[in-house]
DNA sequence: ACGCTCCTACGACAAAAGTAGTAGATTCAA
DNA sequence: TTGAATCTACTACTTTTGTCGTAGGAGCGT
């Protein structure tokens, strides 16, 4: 299979892939009812999407509560947004920079913002000849588990 | 028709208006070629997107030459820049600080890229009273004419 | 043991994106 | 003024996305 951060997702996985990196793990209904109330689709919309996503290698189902299964995130936001930035930069000539200057002309980036860049960016500097090429340690999982993916007494 | 910074690109439609960006304006032969060889569909193929972006109110065709049309862009590098950030930062719970880490983490950014980006965000701040709301002159069409695009010499 | 309600597995489709071929008009160098 | 080279304007087809509906299986409260 491809390598995994080769994955390419439409913007709609994107948006379902955002819910999941968010509750870490999370049954069909909780990522839908996540998305929000405007653009929400159908149940088995989701559903459609997940599978696709379980397809593509994105995600895995982890576990069942109730009847209901539970995914997980397999790709990372992390590697996710690199992949997507990389091909923004393809698209503005290849430079950071230009980009960059772009997204503070456009309001998105405050001072504090950068900052904060720039010390996180430091500190990767000084201690780069250490395990850089970990990669593992991501963040994502538990932390959103409030829950549980089975709560029933939902209709529709 | 719908605000032109509304417009919704898809990957490839961006990969020309890419090339149509540093080109200035261009024929449909030559997006083409500046398209990388390894993904160059056929003439035909990109007239069809280029078309299509013309739909999408992306492009417009603004003389002959010979007997082929030459487009320019519409939609500005910039504004297209935003809303893809803008999707991104949705995607990511909305944090422009946590997007950023993980770029800078990436290592697509360096610390010059950062600082100049610091020296633009602070020039804006200053006359931000003045005229932040014409956004009418955007510096696309000719003026992007300057030789080559893309500043070469990037590192990563 | 029932009857609900929710979930899963599939199957379908319409719309959008990706890709390209063809016929006929236009240019331009001889 | 001809013919080759090149465009344009359509048309068409295949995939991929976006969206759902339905049939049947599973839990669970009573």
């Amino acid at each position: 299979m491809a390598k995994e951060s080769e994955v390419k997702l439409t913007r709609f996985e994107l948006e379902v892939m955002g819910a999941l990196w968010e509750l870490g793990s999370a049954s069909v209904r909780e990522v839908q009812e996540r998305l929000p109330e405007g653009k929400r689709p159908a149940y088995t919309t989701v559903q459609t999407i997940v599978y696709r996503l379980e397809e593509k290698g994105a995600v895995r189902r982890v576990k069942k509560v109730g009847n209901a299964h539970v995914f997980e995130p397999v790709v990372t936001r992390r590697a996710t947004v690199r992949r997507l930035f990389g091909e923004l930069l393809g698209f503005f000539g290849g430079s950071p920079r230009t980009l960059m200057a772009q997204l503070v002309e456009g309001g998105h980036l405050t001072l504090e913002d950068l900052h904060e860049a720039e010390e996180i960016l430091e500190r990767l500097e000084s201690d780069k000849a250490a395990a850089v090429e970990k990669a593992a340690g991501e963040s994502q999982g538990r932390a959103a588990r409030r829950g549980g993916a089975g709560e029933r007494g939902r209709r529709r």
